[in-house]
DNA sequence: ACCCCGGTATGAAACGTTTTAATTGATTAT
DNA sequence: ATAATCAATTAAAACGTTTCATACCGGGGT
């Protein structure tokens, strides 16, 4: 490929002027300047970005390390992160670590049983070597369950941000964590069901140790007493946010003496199996009781009924996780603020409530 | 960072027997490998890819140029490049169009307009000049509508391969093309609603010109015959892939004097919009009327009722895309036989048939 | 005439690798 | 003992950039 010595040569001018009229750094006059301008165009030159990076030591790439691009979440997270950094000059290295194809991978694990295998941190290892041989000079962690991946870098001192997910010993860590506020998104969902008019409001939760259960919960608790209703603890039940888990509660829920009239479910896939459910039962919804769902996947907007549901800021935590870790890289890794940054959910009102 | 330099010190031998043990060239006696590699242990070096890609003219990288990482294909078949991709040792720079985002974006674009505004050329002419300053080895172009990029690459020959789309010049491109099978595709879902005991079929296609709405049509046709059914002209119908289209011409096709008693719609959206449209009208699915989709979305398999669909071979075309391009480009750019590598797709029966 | 100055332009070193050709030291053949 | 062979190791050049220190040049002040 043509080089700088190429344009230079056809320019007729020296690579250090080269070099200067592309970074425009020091004064070059007018007349040069065009000269070499249009050398580059007449020979297509694009610098070579590893020969730049090694003498400057600053490479502008950003790494993103992702458990599994195919969650529903993550192709929107990545679009964010895209246009953050094309935004600020940056290259992005994606390096997917394909958990879901993993033998021992388990949908239900919140305990983080899998970061904590050998087999599994050798795959982030592995992963992480290949991004830093690249030269990233930070990088994005983006996954679902709390994670500490810090441990298993060299220490290198580049900035690390997690984003959907939460580094796992937050106080000990130094690393940004940044993701969606389960606390208010469920209390958006909740309060909207109570200002459809309902007061007895039941609760499918996920798997019972994970955070995003633990504070979607508050959210429930915070969004009733507001509306100083009642708490029913035979209206709480947990789940493992499958659709079977969904479908399950479900039958327990309204076989009670007296069952709710609305459930708010703390993801869309086990709403859809409680709507299956109660239309086995001949229950109908949203006419005889209601359904709130979290998460917004593509499915809902077509369910039937289509679900009343908690949209999830995704966009904005791949630009914010991008444009954070940017920053740090520049300021010598010192975040500015909280190491918490929680952006707000949408409601999505449908025809389920 | 640790440099070779640090780990020949660190070993006391010289940095050529370092380089050597690492991509072990040259004979290096046994002790002296082990001595370095306990080196690159304690001083946890990583080797600077950059340096290498300098000095080798072979970087290792893979480019893939997407459009929209958000299309429900893109995260699939991007999981099935990075798989090969790290299997192979090859890297990947995913850079993304942001097509969805573009004010003059139509997701009903079939004839290429978008591709051929200055605007949008320019988009991509500045996204391949980033991967190219990465001196990418081979490039993956990931797309919905046939496109031609070679024309905007400068003159570098380097292999490109088009997934999940087409060049639009097929015959002057020497790229290579990966996709699903349409044809085959189409004739499975006919033939499987034939086998359900149905001969009044009728087909919902896309927008009319498009390439997949040509070739899905061919195949409908092709198992009818197949089956010595007869084709009505007045069952044959074309919406705009959108699910108010496949709504509304639902409401034509039982309108008809003599409707059909099943439909093969050709993708999901407009299947959903079918299966709603026949539910307001009081028909029941799959009781009265058969529906069959094309797609395999996630939202099928939650649908009222589970829609039977033809699943499409997204990780294997990532693969595939990217083991192409990698012999290519290992290969000078020769592409070993065919032009075209269509790969088949699978048939996913549900409850709408 | 001389010196100095400011504005431009450049030569050369350096970044972290690979690779070729050369060097070393030991062993074998004469 | 000397020459030839061989295995193991290394010095140094090169890849395409940036950048620092230096060089050039024409003009204004002495």
């Amino acid at each position: 490929m043509t080089t700088i010595h190429d344009v230079a040569k056809h320019a007729g001018v020296s690579i250090a002027t080269v070099s200067n009229v592309i970074n425009n750094n020091a004064k070059v006059s007018a007349g040069t300047a065009e000269r070499v301008r249009q050398a580059i165009n007449d020979l297509n030159y694009i610098p070579n970005i590893a020969a730049k990076g090694l003498k400057t030591n600053v490479t502008r790439i950003i790494g993103v390390l992702m458990e599994d691009i195919r969650n529903f979440a993550s192709p929107y997270i990545i679009d964010g992160i895209c246009q953050q950094c094309e935004n600020d000059g940056y290259h992005v290295n994606v390096d997917n670590l394909q958990v879901n194809r993993r033998a021992d991978y388990n949908v239900d694990d919140t305990y983080g049983q899998l970061a904590k295998s050998g087999d599994f941190q050798t795959s982030v290892r592995e992963a992480l070597k290949t991004l830093l041989s690249a030269r990233i000079c930070g990088l994005i962690y983006l996954g679902t369950h709390p994670r500490d991946v810090s441990g298993l870098l060299p220490p290198l001192n580049i900035p690390v941000v997690y984003a959907y997910c939460y580094a796992e010993k937050p106080a000990s860590s130094k690393a940004l964590n940044i993701s969606y506020d389960d606390y208010q998104g469920a209390q958006l969902a909740v309060k909207n069901i109570i200002r459809a008019g309902h007061t007895k409001i039941a609760i499918i939760g996920g798997l019972i140790n994970s955070y995003a259960t633990h504070r979607r919960m508050m959210g429930y608790q915070t969004a009733l007493m507001e509306y100083a209703l009642p708490l029913y603890p035979e209206y709480i039940l947990s789940g493992n946010w499958s659709y079977e888990s969904g479908h399950e509660l479900a039958g327990k829920l309204f076989n009670l003496p007296n069952p709710p009239t609305a459930v708010f479910v703390m993801n869309d896939l086990m709403a859809f199996g409680v709507i299956d459910s109660l239309k086995g039962m001949g229950i109908r919804v949203p006419d005889d009781v209601s359904v709130h769902g979290f998460d917004d996947l593509l499915a809902s907007r077509y369910f039937s009924p289509p679900l009343s549901t908690i949209s999830l800021p995704l966009h904005e935590i791949g630009e914010k996780a991008a444009g954070s870790v940017i920053k740090m890289a520049e300021n010598g890794n010192e975040a500015s603020g909280d190491k918490f940054i929680l952006i707000p959910c949408r409601h999505v009102p449908r025809a389920s409530v």
